[in-house]
RNA sequence: GGGCUCGUGGCUUAGCCUGGAUAUAGCGCCGGGCUUCUAACCCGGAUGUCGAGGGUUCGAAUCCCUCCGGGCCCGCCA
C-alpha cells in the first residue's frame, strides 16, 4: 500500500513540477518524522535555477492538485520542504486489502528466476555459529525475494573436491567413528583427529594426496567413500538447518563440473581470451585491467583444476538457468569472489550478485573446524532453548510440559534467527553467551508475543460471539490506531527495499516496529469492551495486525505463535 | 607492507551507496504503571565532540583526503 501512496505522490509532484517549469530526475522523496512522505526537491533545483529553495518550493506547491479519493489527504509547505500526508482512503483501503490478500499482503510482482546460493559449508563437521550467519541471511533473503515476486531456487554448493574432505575420508579409515554422536559432529571428531595426526606425523600426508588424486580421476571405490563421508556429514547439517526452518532446493556437488567436462571447457575458454598466460607451467589470468593486481591461477602445473576454476564452471551453469544469481559469502571470500566476477566479465558471462557478511568470532579469537575451535549451531540452539524453557516455566507455570517445550523451541530458534538478522551483514561480531541467552531485549519473543496477543483477543472475541465481517474502518481514528495502520501499510515498502538492496536486516527492524505499534495500540485502545461498531472496527484492525505480524515473522523464518 | 571493510551514548545497533528539517532503537541505569483483551508489556527521565583532523557544499554521521584503532584477505588451499 505504501508503494501506491508513494507512486501517487510521485506523479502528483511530477505534474506540479512540470507545470511550474522545473525539471529534475530525482524528486528526493523520503519518509520523515514531519510527514508521511516529504520532498526536499527544492534544494536540488536551487543552484540550477538560481532561486531560493523556499521560492521554488512555493511555485511547485501552488501547482499541486489532489484528486478526490486520493491516498493523499493534504500537502503542506514547511520552509523548503513539501510534506505529503496520507488520507483516510489510504488507511481504509489498507485494512480492506490486508483482509482480502491475507498471507499475500505486501507481496510484489517482480518477475524472473533467481538462484540464491547460501551456507555451502564444507561437509567436514557441523555448522557453527559463523556458518549460520550465512544460512540465516541467505534463507531470509530467499523469503524476501519470493515475496517480492521472484521465482527463487536455493542451492547448497558442496565442496567435495577440497583437501579437507580427503582428510575426512583418510580419517574414517584410521580413526573410530562415534556412532552415538550426531553424524556431523562425529565426522568433525574424525576430521580433527586426522588433522592432528597429519601435523604430528608428516609421513601420512602422501596418503591424503593419493586419495585426492583417486577421487579426481574417478576411481569408483574412492568415489563411494567420499559420497558416504559427505552424506554422513550433510545428514547432520541438513538436520541443523531444518531445525532453524531452513531448507535448500538443490545440493550441487562441485565434482559434477569436473566429471562433466565443463571445467576443462572453462579452462579452454579462458585460454581463448588471450588474457591468460603460462607461468611456471600453470595457467594464469591477468586481471590488472579489472582493478585486481593479483593474477588468478586457473590451472595447476600438473594440469588439475582449482576451487575457483570449478566455481567458474558452476556459475556458468547456474547462469544458464536463471536471470539472477545471488551468492552469500563470508568476508574471507571478498578477493576470490571479485576475481571470479572479473573472469566471468572477461568471458562475457553473467556475474553473480554477492552479499558479503563479516565474521563471527569468539571472545578468544576466530573459529576453526579443523582445530576443533568453534561453537556449533546445535550447541547454541540447545542452550538457547534451555534458557527459553526456563523463561516459559517462570511466566506460564500452569501450562503443560508439552506446551512449554513447544514454546521453548520456537522462542529459542526465533531468538537466534532474529539476533543474527537484525545486525547488518557488514558488521563483524563477537559471540557472547550472555547476550545470546538474554530474552529481555526487544527481539523475536517481543514480536511473537505481540502476535500471540492479537490471536488471544480474536479468540476471546470468537468465544463471546463477536463478529466483524462488517465494519467501518473510518472509526479507527485514535492516534495509536492510525500509526498502526500506517505501519501495516508499509510492509510492501519494506519488501521492496530489502529485496532491492539485498538487506534482510530491514525486515527485522520493520517487524520490531510493527510489534511496537501494536503493543501501544493494545495498551491504550480497548477492543472487546467498547460499543459494537467500534468493537468490530478494532477487531478488524487486530486481525490485520495479526496477519501482517505473521507475514513479517514468516519472512524472517520465525514461528508466529497463537499462544506463548 | 598492499587491498577491502568496520568505528554512532556504558554496551549492542539503524541511518551512510542515492548529503537536507531536533541522529534510530534496544540493553543497562533512574522513576512510574497489572480489580482492565497474556506485564515476554506500556509510559517518563538521564546519557552522543556520529574514531580524530582537514576538505567539498547554502548544508556532512552520510561525499573526498590524511591519520588512529578493530576485522578480513593477499597459496599452483578451499
Amino acid at each position: 500500500m505504501f508503494l501506491k501512496f508513494k507512486n501517487e505522490v510521485y506523479s502528483v509532484l511530477s505534474i506540479a513540477m512540470e507545470k511550474s517549469g522545473f525539471k529534475t530526475a530525482d524528486l528526493v522523496l523520503s519518509e520523515s518524522p514531519h510527514a508521511d512522505i516529504a520532498s526536499s526537491v527544492a534544494f536540488r533545483l536551487a543552484p540550477e535555477y538560481r532561486q531560493s529553495p523556499k521560492n521554488i518550493c512555493e511555485k511547485i506547491y501552488r501547482n499541486i492538485t489532489i484528486q478526490p479519493d486520493s491516498y493523499i489527504d493534504r500537502v503542506e509547505m514547511a520552509g523548503p520542504y513539501i510534506n505529503f500526508f496520507a488520507s483516510r482512503a489510504y488507511l481504509n483501503e489498507t485494512l480492506l486489502r490486508v483482509l482480502l490478500e491475507r498471507e499475500d499482503f505486501g507481496n510484489l510482482d517482480n518477475k524472473g528466476k533467481v538462484i540464491l546460493e547460501h551456507t555451502s559449508a564444507n561437509p567436514d563437521g557441523p555448522l557453527h555459529i559463523g556458518h549460520i550467519r550465512n544460512s540465516v541471511i541467505g534463507d531470509t533473503l530467499a523469503r524476501i525475494l519470493k515475496r517480492a515476486g521472484f521465482d527463487v531456487e536455493t542451492q547448497y554448493y558442496i565442496n567435495d573436491m577440497g583437501r579437507q574432505i580427503a582428510v575426512v575420508v583418510w580419517g574414517l579409515a584410521n580413526f573410530k567413528f562415534d556412532t552415538t554422536k550426531k553424524t556431523d559432529h562425529a565426522i568433525a571428531e574424525v576430521y580433527i583427529n586426522a588433522n592432528k595426526t597429519l601435523v604430528d606425523e608428516k609421513e601420512h600426508s602422501p596418503e591424503v594426496d593419493g586419495i585426492m588424486k583417486q577421487y579426481e580421476t574417478g576411481n569408483s571405490e574412492t568415489i563411494k567413500k567420499f559420497k558416504d563421508a559427505i552424506d554422513t556429514a550433510m545428514q547432520g547439517i541438513k538436520e541443523s538447518l531444518g531445525r532453524m526452518n531452513i531448507s535448500h532446493d538443490k545440493f550441487i556437488w562441485e565434482s559434477m563440473f569436473v566429471r562433466s567436462g565443463e571445467v576443462s571447457r572453462m579452462i579452454g575458454r579462458v585460454k581463448e581470451t588471450g588474457r591468460a598466460g603460462m607461468k611456471d607451467g600453470a595457467l594464469m589470468v591477468d586481471l590488472k585491467n579489472q582493478g585486481i593486481q593479483k593474477p588468478l591461477v586457473i590451472q595447476r602445473s600438473d594440469g588439475t583444476s582449482l576451487y575457483t576454476t570449478r566455481d567458474l564452471a558452476y556459475h556458468e551453469w547456474k547462469a544458464s538457468q536463471c536471470d539472477r544469481m545471488i551468492d552469500i559469502l563470508g568476508a574471507d571470500h571478498k578477493l576470490i569472489s571479485s576475481q571470479l566476477k572479473a573472469v566471468l566479465r572477461i568471458l562475457g558471462l553473467k556475474e553473480p550478485e554477492i552479499v558479503i557478511f563479516e565474521f563471527v568470532s569468539l571472545p578468544e579469537g576466530s573459529m576453526s573446524t579443523r582445530r576443533g575451535v568453534f561453537i556449533s549451531a546445535d550447541e547454541l540452539l540447545d542452550q538457547v532453548e534451555k534458557a527459553a524453557y526456563d523463561e516459559v516455566n517462570k511466566k506460564r507455570p500452569e501450562t503443560s510440559e508439552n506446551f512449554k517445550k513447544k514454546v521453548a523451541a520456537f522462542v529459542g530458534i526465533g531468538a537466534v534467527r532474529y539476533d543474527i538478522i537484525r545486525v547488518s551483514p557488514e558488521k563483524a561480531t563477537t559471540f557472547d553467551w550472555k547476550e545470546a541467552l538474554d530474552f529481555e531485549k526487544q527481539g523475536a519473543p517481543f514480536i511473537q508475543y505481540s502476535h500471540a496477543r492479537a490471536c488471544s483477543i480474536l479468540k476471546n472475541a470468537k468465544d463471546e460471539g463477536f463478529v466483524f465481517d462488517k465494519f467501518d474502518p473510518s472509526l479507527l481514528v485514535e492516534e495509536q490506531e492510525v500509526i498502526l495502520i500506517k505501519k501495516l501499510a508499509s510492509f510492501d515498502n519494506v519488501i521492496d527495499n530489502s529485496a532491492r538492496e539485498l538487506k534482510p536486516n530491514l525486515m527485522a527492524i520493520y517487524a520490531r516496529e510493527l510489534a511496537d505499534a501494536f503493543n501501544q495500540f493494545y495498551r491504550y485502545v480497548p477492543v472487546l469492551s467498547v460499543e459494537p461498531e467500534y468493537r468490530a472496527a478494532r477487531l478488524a484492525l487486530v486481525d490485520c495486525s495479526r496477519i501482517v505480524l505473521a507475514n513479517a515473522l514468516d519472512t524472517l523464518g520465525i514461528t508466529a505463535p497463537e499462544s506463548m
